[in-house]
DNA sequence: AGTTGATTCATACTTTTGGGTGAGGGATTG
DNA sequence: CAATCCCTCACCCAAAAGTATGAATCAACT
């Protein structure tokens, strides 16, 4: 901005000792701060972006969705368990429960999530935002 | 840009009957230049990004991934489909072929996945740009 | 012509997963 | 305090998935 205002006087004095027209003074400032206010909102939008580019990148949980499918908070825990491709044994052993309450736990998934099979459950939460 | 102008001509109408200094009158034409610089920067920004998300939003293999890995062709559809929540009954049916064949291609996918189970194998081949 | 790899299928067996049901304890709420 | 929900666990049975091994066919490459 500061060399804009340099130019501008640099110009200013064309203007008064070597005749340019009024026309053409205006023209050139007119130029001359578009062009610094194009680089000034190309900045603005990059900034923007970068800051929509991190949310984008995070994983952000749809509460809606977990209000509306009604799944408890333990039931996610071993949801992504389950997303990372551990055995229910393997959960159990993770969450310190027994093999029995994991099961419990995938068939009201499974229930909730309108889901036959692990695999096909994973795909619904990812699809309803429940897992990353 | 055209309304711009038009406020230009205004302005110096009243310039040369109101008596307006003349860095007022600059000063004006700046500030109003600079917003319609900025007006067009960010257009040309959101443009960019545009295209940008369509790029972002496309699957590509990775060709490299499939050769270090040697999985097959089939295997791939096998696995694509295994992703998507089908199980291997559901597969063969898809496939035309027995139900013995999708068990051969999975636990080739296994080995070549290094993974026990087909969540693991789904984890695995997402991570290595196999599947979307 | 022989080798190799992909695809197909089979049989037999083990492990994992899923379905159904019941039940006790703890926290919350009307 | 009764009702409800969550978490926990158990037992049984059926289905699906996974392991191991062998084998036939076919295309491609040497």
């Amino acid at each position: 901005m500061a060399v804009a205002i340099l130019l501008l006087k640099m110009i200013e004095f064309q203007f008064y000792f070597q005749k340019l027209s009024a026309e053409v003074y205006i023209g050139i400032i007119g130029v001359l701060f578009t062009l610094v206010g194009i680089w000034a909102g190309q900045r603005i939008a990059r900034k923007r972006k970068m800051q929509q580019g991190i949310q984008q990148g995070e994983f952000k949980l749809d509460e809606e969705a977990l209000l509306r499918t009604g799944i408890s908070k333990r039931e996610i825990e071993v949801l992504e368990w389950m997303a990372r491709g551990l055995s229910n044994q393997e959960i159990a052993d993770t969450l310190f429960v027994s093999l029995n309450t994991v099961k419990t736990h995938t068939a009201s998934l499974f229930l909730k999530l309108d889901a036959k099979r692990r695999t096909q459950a994973i795909q619904r939460a990812k699809d309803l935002r429940l897992i990353p």
